[in-house]
RNA sequence: GCGGACGUGGUGGAAUUGGUAUACACAACAGACUUAAAAUCUGUCGCCUAUCAGGCAUGCGGGUUCAAGUCCCGCCGUCCGCACCA
């Protein structure tokens, strides 16, 4: 029998789906539509196994609600602006739009391998002017809604390059090209104002059902919703020269207002900035707190250091006492008023805070059960419920009832009001580089901002520009920038940012919809098929991308571009493809072939292939180059073909989980392929011809059979719709045992026989077809059928064949299982009770003890608890 | 540091609402076929006592329950995100 050969067959099918034009999506109103789609790629040049995880898997769904009869809209594209780009640009003097096609076009080639039911059409980039120039369109729109505006704002300036760095250009506080200490430089940038739609975008996530529970939450606790207390504390009359200003703090622990020994000011804060203008100190430590960072990260994992300004202030409830008040390096200035009360006993940055200044540290929240006047808090701040204590007219109140008698109390005197805060900040979408989009206005000397006429758009990136010194081409190149204003005439320079790459994600989606269309949106294309019925990607965007994309769309509804809020009814957030790092003695990184393992469990150990060295097995992380443990997806599609590289993908891991990649499991999967193709070859010569009806004789065994591939049918629908690939490929390895088994007898056996060999094994067919669509539609041709299966209907299960009559279900004695009973589904409790109490384990279990009673769950469980 | 997840045999994992723990695979071992190897087929396969049985096992330690991989509390380990990587 000739092995199925991967290699001629997965090109030919590719071939005759794209004569056919069969995944070509138009909106149709006929059948209910479905979009499916998988985050787009970053065109890096070649696709990784991640990659190959991630399309498989929306490919399954595309293909198999393809079957099911939707319409379905399952579109590529490319998010093709981006930093790479323009490091490859400086490196090796390519010019990024070249770099960036270039990749494109490897890349596409490299997808199109893997047999994807894309339509190819629709396939946008982002670089591409068709794409950006509504972009910027949509920019204006925004500028005239009020959903954008300038403000100043902070960057990582790098004082040799001269150029702004990213966060992952920025290592242990210095650049990573130059190694010069990193700045924070003030910028006008222009932002977005996501903030303002906090409330709303918390409480939509409510609604979104279809989302895993986790994502919902990080993006609750990213918005970061808190009710709390604006409160004013006066300047201490004493140490303070301008004391008609109160100092303004916002606190979610108003209750622990008697256990403040401190307030603390953000290095930014206004008062900060006034006195160290005649305080050359303080100013040297409000430029020490600039080099920690920008990121949230390195501020609050700095050590906790501040400036005593010498300053205090009143405490609201007892004018005889006053607080130090601090500058202090981990007060953001962007939250609340960027200003704080420190409560040590009950915070854990502010006991660190305390300890390293010999503050006091008052317990004021004492836990239940905890005898107030021995209570100490000593490493660990406690933040859970409690009595209040040491708080004066506050004592033995909870926490809730403080904090609200503590607000009605400062309420009163004008020196407190409820307040809500959001921990999101408003969206900065300006970047100083050159490989993104435009941002379309112009700066002129006397009208000030002014966006480009819309007639003028697109604003095009210039070509002609160079590399050879850090910074942002746009701004050095000798004519782009300089235009006359469009609205007095004079002589203007064009706005040199671009924009976030965030913006590019935030809509392709919806203009894949309408990719050609002459405005951004077709409303009529984009109303049909939005919102994305299926999203499926890393778990690594689960916040700013998910969170931007749901911004964004809200946006484009109120500046009537689409009508919708949500752009993803379904999401799915899949697992890294990860593996075994390996170096060897000197410490350099080796790729898996160049590694031989040995042994197993503890005993594993490895070698070099070529010089027998001792190499270390690492552990197992997250595919990288630099970590030289890739896999390359287009060496093991040459070696194994398409197919077998997407069945591994589906089997074993739950797509939600890491999924290491092994060689043997992708020789597992290979094996299967040719397994099934032999089943289905001998299967063809014994089966019933196709096209006839169900013979009126059927046998035990064919019933049996039949049985057998109905469940299987059922189980692997509800598992692909369920996004559990991994249980559908077990159930599938099931069927094609049982089909396998049924092979001898069949070449003797009646018409109902062949008759039911056949339907199992086109049932078997149909259910690989989404996950090995090549090998899926040899098969199909194999046992005689002339279509291709991929427009073949996924058949439904037949109810009469999955019912079960018999019901087996385990006896327990005490909760231990001591053996198990059947009997016919649907008997009455007596009957199952005493056929549990005649089993000899169980008589022997109970060893006469009396028994105290018997818990029967219908068709679970018999437990007799003695 | 803060926020979110995950942890079951040698390995990947399965296990409806708490109801027979280890389905389905991979690897390994034994046998068949073969001049031989590969491929294929058949069988064994959590651990410990040592046999027609009993005990112990779902990262560790507690708890709730007739019953816990699943629920609760506390640890340990691994991973993801932290706003200019995409």
């Amino acid at each position: 029998m000739e092995r199925y050969n991967a290699a001629e067959c997965e090109p030919r099918w590719q071939s005759i789906w794209e004569q056919k034009d069969i995944f070509k999506a138009s909106e149709d109103s006929s059948a209910p539509k479905y979009y499916v789609l998988e985050m787009f790629p970053y065109p890096s040049g070649r696709i990784h196994i991640g990659h190959v995880r991630n399309y498989t898997m929306g490919d399954v769904v595309a293909r198999y609600k393809r079957a099911k009869g939707f319409n379905v809209l399952h579109p590529m594209g490319w998010d093709a602006f981006g930093m790479p780009a323009e490091n490859a640009a400086m490196e090796r003097g390519i010019h990024p739009a070249g770099w960036t096609f270039d990749n494109i076009a490897a890349m596409r080639a490299q997808l199109k391998l893997m047999g994807l039911s894309i339509d190819w059409s629709r396939e946008i980039a982002t670089c591409h002017p068709g794409y950006y120039q509504h972009e910027q369109a949509m920019f204006l729109d925004f500028l005239e809604a009020d959903l954008a505006y300038r403000k100043k704002s902070k960057v990582n300036w790098d004082p040799v390059d001269h150029t702004v760095l990213a966060n992952e250009q920025v290592i242990d506080g210095r650049g990573w090209r130059s190694g010069a200490v990193v700045e924070q430089r003030e910028l006008s940038q222009w932002f977005l104002r996501i903030s303002d739609l906090s409330e709303e975008l918390i409480a939509a996530l409510d609604d979104l059902e279809r989302w895993p529970e986790k994502v919902r939450l990080m993006q609750r606790n990213w918005i970061g919703k808190s009710t709390g207390l604006l409160m004013r504390f006066r300047f201490d009359a004493a140490s303070a020269e301008s004391t008609a200003l109160p100092l303004e703090v916002y606190t979610t622990r108003p209750d622990t207002l008697f256990g403040a020994s401190f307030c603390a000011l953000s290095a930014e804060h206004p008062i900060t900035r006034e006195l160290a203008r005649s305080n050359p100190e303080l100013q040297q430590f409000v430029e020490e707190c600039r080099r920690v960072g920008t990121s949230e990260e390195e501020i609050e994992r700095a050590e906790k250091k501040g400036f005593d300004t010498g300053l205090r202030v009143v405490h609201p409830f007892d004018e005889n006492w006053t607080l130090p008040v601090y500058v202090a390096n981990f007060i953001l200035m962007d939250y609340g008023t960027g200003a704080i009360f420190g409560c040590p006993a009950h915070d854990q940055r502010d006991l660190d805070f305390a300890h390293a200044y010999g503050l006091g540290v008052v317990p004021v929240v004492i836990p239940q059960g905890e005898d107030p006047a021995a209570f100490e808090v000593g490493r660990e701040a406690y933040t859970g419920p409690g009595r209040i204590a040491n708080s004066r007219f506050l004592d033995g109140m909870s926490v809730d009832e403080a904090k609200a008698e503590v607000a009605r109390r400062l309420g009163a005197e004008g020196m407190g009001e409820p307040q809500t805060h959001y921990r999101l900040r408003d969206w900065g979408v300006s970047r100083q580089r050159y490989w993104g989009c435009p941002i379309p206005v112009i700066h002129c000397p006397d009208c000030g901002i002014v966006p480009v006429p819309k007639a003028d758009l697109p604003v095009v990136l210039p070509e002609d520009v160079s590399f050879d010194k850090p910074g942002n081409p746009l701004e050095r190149h000798p004519s782009w920038k300089h235009v006359s204003c469009p609205q007095c005439g004079a002589a203007a320079e064009r706005e040199t940012d671009t924009f976030d790459t965030f913006i590019d994600s935030s809509w392709y989606f919806t203009r894949f919809c309408s990719p050609r269309a002459e405005g951004p949106v077709d409303r009529a294309a984009a109303d049909y098929w939005l919102p994305v019925d299926q999203y499926i990607g890393g778990i690594e965007h689960a916040i700013l991308h998910l969170l931007y994309s749901r911004f964004y769309t809200r946006a484009m509804h109120r500046t009537g571009h689409v009508g919708l809020d949500e752009p993803f009814d379904g999401l799915f957030t899949q697992g890294m493809v990860v593996h075994e790092t390996y170096q060897d003695k000197d410490g350099n990184w080796l790729s898996p072939d160049e590694v031989r393992i040995t042994g197993e469990g503890a005993d594993r150990s490895a070698s070099h292939v070529d010089s027998g060295g001792e190499v270390t097995i690492g552990p197992i992380e997250k595919m990288s180059k630099s970590r030289r443990n890739t896999v390359d997806p287009a060496e093991i599609i040459e070696q194994y073909g398409a197919d077998t590289a997407r069945w591994f993908m589906l089997s074993d891991s739950p797509p939600e989980r890491d999924i290491e990649w092994t060689d043997a499991g992708i020789e597992g999967a290979s094996r299967f392929v040719q397994r099934l193709w032999r089943a289905v070859s001998q299967a063809a010569e014994l089966m019933s011809a196709p096209g006839q009806a169900e013979p009126a004789e059927m046998g035990a065994d064919g019933a049996e059979l039949r049985k057998q591939a109905h469940r299987a049918l059922q189980a692997v629908g509800a598992d692909i719709e369920g996004l559990r690939f991994n249980r559908a490929v077990a159930r599938i390895y099931e069927l094609t045992n049982a089909v396998n088994a049924a092979l001898p007898a069949a070449a003797k056996a009646d018409a109902g026989y062949r008759w039911a060999l056949r339907e199992a094994v086109e049932i078997l067919i149909v259910m690989i077809g989404p996950m090995m669509p090549h090998l899926a539609e040899e098969c199909w041709t194999r046992i005689g059928h002339q279509g291709l299966l991929a427009d073949v209907a996924w058949p439904e299960a037949d109810e009469a064949l999955l019912a079960e009559n018999m019901v087996t279900v385990a006896v327990q004695v005490n909760g231990k299982r001591k053996g198990e009973i059947s009997y016919p589904r649907g008997a009455d409790k007596a009957e199952v009770e005493s056929l549990a109490m005649g089993l000899d384990t169980v008589i022997r279990a109970m060893q006469d003890k009396p028994v105290k009673k018997v818990i029967i769950v219908p068709e679970r469980i018999v437990n007799v608890v003695v």
